[in-house]
RNA sequence: GCGGGCGUAGUGAAACGAUUAUCACGCUAGCCUUCCAAGCUGGAGUUGCGGGUUUGAUUCCCGCCGCCCGCACCA
C-alpha cells in the first residue's frame, strides 16, 4: 500500500506517542525501543490476536510463560555457547574487515575448523601463515558472543554466569516434560509462549528491525518424525492467515528457502518468511524443522526422560518439532508500514489498521466544544462506549476536521461526533469511518 | 567493530565566536466555528553529553553517546 521510509514512520510513531528511542534523555541506547501509550497497546492487540488464533481456538496448543534467566546448561545443550552464537572472529589487520576464524580455516583446507579452541586456531593461522582473502595480517581470535552474559546471585564468578536468553524456545523445551506429565497431551501438540528475547547485535539497525532486546512469539510443535512436511505445510499457511489478520498485503510476502549452510545449527529446513519494507525484503518470520535435536540434547545433558509415550502401548519417542516463529516488533513494523497511508486527495495520512488491532477503537467528540448541551451529551456517549470495544477517546480539542486527522495519523476506525441533530431530531450521532471518510447516522446504542 | 557523513523545540528547517537563538507546522489556553487541518488573541517548548581553547562557545578542537550510508555480522 505504502512505501513509508523509516524516517517518516520513526517520527510519526515518536510524535504521536507509539514508540520512543530507549533512554532518549541520556542520548540513547543503541538497539533499544520503548513502546509508548498507543504502541503498547498496539503490540497487545498483536499479541492477543495471536494467542487468540494459535492457542486459544485450537486445542492442540498450551500456552506457557517461561522464565528469561535459564541454567546456563540449557545454553550448552541448546548449543548457544559454540559457533554460531560465539563466533571466533578475526580482523584483517590491513582493510579492517573482519572474518570468521572458522570459516576461514575451512577455506584453507582444516576439518572441522568449528570445533577447534581460539588457542588452536591461533596457533594453526600462525604456523600455516595464514592470510585474509585480501592476503593480509590477521589478528589473534576474538569471540564474539551474541547473548549477553550476567551473573546470578550475589557472587560474580563463573559458577555464577548465566545468560539473557537469545530466543524463548528453550523454555518450551525444557518444560516438555512437565506438560506431557501434567497435562498428557496427544501428539501432536504444542507448547507457545511470547516474551524477550536478547541479542547483542554488533550494529543495530533499521528502527525496529534490528535490535537487542525484543519480543518474539513462538512455539514448538511435537509430532512424530515421519509428519514433519506435512506439519510444516500445515504452518506455512497458516503464516498467511496470521499475515491477513495483521492487513499484511501477501503479494509483499516472500518465502527463502534458506539453504543448508546458512540455517541454525539444530535445522534441518528452515522457510524464512520476508516483507518487503522501504529498507528492503526482510526476514519477519520462519518456520523451521528442528528435528529432536533439542529434546534429545536435552536428555542427555540432564539425564531426564524428554519422551512420549503413545497410549496405544507402542514404543516410546523423542518427538521431532516444527517451530513457527513470529518476531513481534518486526510484525508491528510491518504491520505500520503497510497501513501508512498518503491520501493526496484529501491532504492527510492515515493508518489503515486492522480494527482489531487498532490501538484505539473509537473517538468522542461534541460537533462543537463552546455549546454545553452538545458536550453534555457527547459525554454519555463517551461514557457509555468506554470499555464496550476496547480503547475509546475523548477529543475536543480545535475544529472537526482537526480531530479527524489526528485520529487518522494514529489508526482510529471510528469517530463518533454528536451534532444538533443528534439533540433536537432522532437522537442519532454521526459515525465516520477512517479509510472511506464515509458517514453514518445511527443511535450511539447501536453502535 | 571499521570507514564516511550528521546531531539546533514534538517535527522540519534557519542563524551566529558576543544583548533574550529565529521561522513554519504541531502542541496548548481562551474566543470563534452547525462535519474534514479556517480565523483571532495568548502560552509552553530547542543548541545530545562531557571536557578543552577563548574575556565570551550553540558556533572552533577533543572524547563519549546517538542517528544515517557503506563494509562486516545477522539461528
Amino acid at each position: 500500500m505504502s512505501n513509508v521510509s523509516l524516517d517518516e514512520l520513526t517520527s510519526l510513531c515518536k510524535r504521536r506517542g507509539f514508540i520512543y528511542q530507549g533512554s532518549e534523555i541520556y542520548g540513547g541506547l543503541a538497539g533499544t525501543w520503548d513502546y509508548g501509550p498507543l504502541g503498547v497497546q498496539l503490540k497487545r492487540n498483536i499479541e492477543q490476536a495471536w494467542w487468540k488464533m494459535f492457542v486459544e481456538q485450537r486445542d492442540d496448543m498450551y500456552g506457557l510463560d517461561s522464565a528469561i534467566l535459564m541454567n546456563p546448561k540449557v545454553w550448552q545443550a541448546s548449543g548457544h555457547t559454540g559457533a554460531g552464537f560465539a563466533d571466533p572472529l578475526v580482523e584483517d589487520l590491513e582493510t579492517k574487515k573482519r572474518h570468521r576464524a572458522d570459516h576461514l580455516l575451512e577455506d584453507n583446507g582444516v576439518e572441522n575448523a568449528e570445533e577447534l579452541t581460539h588457542e588452536q586456531m591461533n596457533k594453526i593461522i600462525k604456523e600455516r601463515g595464514i592470510k585474509s582473502p585480501d592476503g593480509n595480517d590477521l589478528s589473534e581470535v576474538r569471540v564474539f558472543n551474541l547473548m549477553f552474559d550476567t551473573h546470578v546471585g550475589p557472587v560474580r564468578d563463573d559458577n555464577s554466569m548465566s545468560y539473557l536468553r537469545p530466543e524463548i524456545a528453550q523454555g518450551m523445551f525444557v518444560n516438555f516434560k512437565n506438560v506431557v506429565d501434567s497435562l498428557q497431551p496427544d501428539l501432536p501438540f504444542g507448547l507457545a509462549q511470547s516474551g524477550k528475547a536478547f541479542r547483542n547485535e554488533i550494529s543495530p539497525r533499521e528502527f525496529l528491525f534490528r535490535v537487542r532486546e525484543f519480543n518474539l512469539m513462538e512455539f514448538e510443535y511435537f509430532i512424530e518424525e515421519s509428519t514433519w512436511e506435512e506439519r510444516f505445510e500445515h504452518f506455512r499457511a497458516e503464516f498467511y492467515r496470521w499475515c491477513e489478520v495483521l492487513g499484511l498485503d501477501v503479494k509483499k510476502m516472500h518465502e527463502l528457502e534458506v539453504p543448508e549452510a546458512d540455517r541454525a545449527h539444530y535445522s534441518k529446513r528452515t522457510v524464512d518468511f520476508e516483507y518487503e519494507f522501504s529498507f528492503g525484503t526482510k526476514e519477519v518470520g520462519a518456520i523451521a524443522y528442528r528435528t529432536n535435536f533439542d529434546l534429545s540434547n536435552h536428555m542427555d545433558q540432564s539425564g531426564e526422560k524428554m519422551l512420549y509415550r503413545p497410549k496405544d502401548g507402542s514404543d516410546p519417542f523423542v518427538p521431532h518439532v516444527i517451530e513457527p516463529t513470529f518476531g513481534l516488533d518486526r510484525m508491528l513494523l510491518a504491520t505500520l508500514s503497510e497501513a501508512y497511508t498518503e491520501d493526496t486527495d484529501n491532504d492527510r495520512v492515515y493508518l489503515a489498521l486492522p480494527e482489531d488491532i487498532a490501538p484505539v477503537k473509537y473517538c468522542v467528540s461534541p460537533l462543537l466544544k463552546n455549546k454545553p448541551e452538545l458536550v453534555a451529551r457527547a459525554r454519555e456517549v463517551y461514557e457509555m462506549l468506554q470499555g464496550k470495544y476496547g480503547r475509546v477517546v475523548w477529543d475536543d480539542n480545535g475544529n472537526i476536521g482537526k480531530r479527524y486527522r489526528r485520529q487518522d495519523e494514529i489508526g482510529t476506525p471510528w469517530c463518533v461526533v454528536i451534532d444538533f441533530d443528534t439533540l433536537e431530531k432522532d437522537g442519532k450521532v454521526s459515525l465516520r469511518n477512517r479509510d472511506t471518510l464515509e458517514q453514518t447516522r445511527l443511535v450511539p446504542e447501536e453502535i
